[in-house]
DNA sequence: AAACTACAATAACATTTGTTTACGTTTTGG
DNA sequence: CCAAAACGTAAACAAATGTTATTGTAGTTT
């Protein structure tokens, strides 16, 4: 890799991977990039502040949660490499957020901005379409997560964790993956045990 | 109402909420749309068919539900008039559907297949656009949803069904409330009489 | 009108999940 | 390297929620 050359990792096979781009099409995206780091534990977004970006992981980890009527963290979403982070509904309408994202490990991001976004919309050939692709595939994760609210067990959905989320579990502390499974740090490590009444 | 123009309720409005459309635009969609009546209890959806329609609700109510591991009937989501029903990944995607669609009450619907809506892509100068902002706009909904999932109590969720569906309580059997704050009938009697423990 | 069905409320009991506290280990920060 | 903080497990108990069974009412069907 040429060191004037940034490497923004996955982000034009994920580009690919929803609409064609050509090669002029691609430098002019790859111009407007940048890589950000972000070192553990920091927050990049809190509730209130309106969401600035979309936030495409190069390396490292990011966890979306927010506070409930108890000041519980509840974790929302964890963002892998290769995956993006945001809160879509902030960024998209410009209003406060209802999410914090926090770094679990010393990350490096793209960030997206609604700026961005709109000069692809307006200068892809297919610009509407990934947007259209993209808010369609946010949709369908949403769509599996409520699912899997209403029809597992949490034992169930902490066994699935891996498959969701390759090697979440090794990486995280475990009473973030509680909090994912919205449930107490002490009930799941009772799960885990399997624990007879 | 000319008897001869059918009465598409509001789905003229509602894409104007999304897009500019014209009249000759507004012509074209119209020619497409037809009316569906829908008997009360009838399944329009089952769980392993493809979703091939988005059915936009004119007059009556539907009920989208799935069912869990021990045959439990789980209610996703009620559609009210002008609001859509639909299994959006199954239609998307030509897959099989997770879901099943039902009349709560005699229903009108118009149906709009994947078909139509790749020529509104394809006619419609906004036609993406709409697309993408129907898709966001999902995403809005289910955004809410888990959030109220994972920071709500049941009762609290029981408290604003009136807001999200206006006169839901009066319109539909109390053990379909239940299974869409994912709570036992017994339990919602209970927590709506207030008991003490 | 009679029989049947769906529905809601209630009580009693069982199961799941949360809370608190304690303890030992690991990780972190200076 | 040391002290402090974070973390996971465990046990005991409390609270929330599910299950089953019963009853009464209202709506449907015959």
């Amino acid at each position: 890799m040429n060191k004037n050359s940034a490497d923004f990792g996955g982000i034009r096979d994920l580009i690919l991977h929803y609409i064609e781009i050509d090669d002029q099409e691609w430098e002019k995206c790859k111009s407007m990039f940048i890589l950000r780091r972000i070192k553990k534990k920091e927050i990049i977004l809190s509730k209130g502040e309106v969401c600035r970006g979309i936030y495409f992981v190069v390396r490292g980890l990011l966890r979306i949660y927010f506070i409930d009527q108890n000041d519980d963290e509840k974790t929302f979403h964890f963002s892998l490499e290769n995956t993006f982070a945001t809160d879509y509904q902030s960024f998209l309408k410009g209003i406060p957020a209802d999410f914090y994202i926090q770094a679990l490990e010393n990350t490096t991001v793209v960030p997206i901005t609604f700026e961005m976004l709109q000069l692809f919309y307006a200068n892809l050939g297919q610009g509407e379409k990934l947007g259209r692709l993209i808010a369609e595939d946010y949709f369908f994760m949403m769509n599996d997560k409520i699912k899997g609210l209403y029809t597992q067990t949490p034992l169930q959905r902490y066994n699935s964790m891996n498959d969701s989320f390759p090697m979440i579990l090794t990486r995280v502390p475990q009473h973030h993956i509680a909090s994912y499974l919205n449930i107490s740090p002490v009930h799941l490590s009772r799960l885990k045990r399997g624990v007879e009444y």
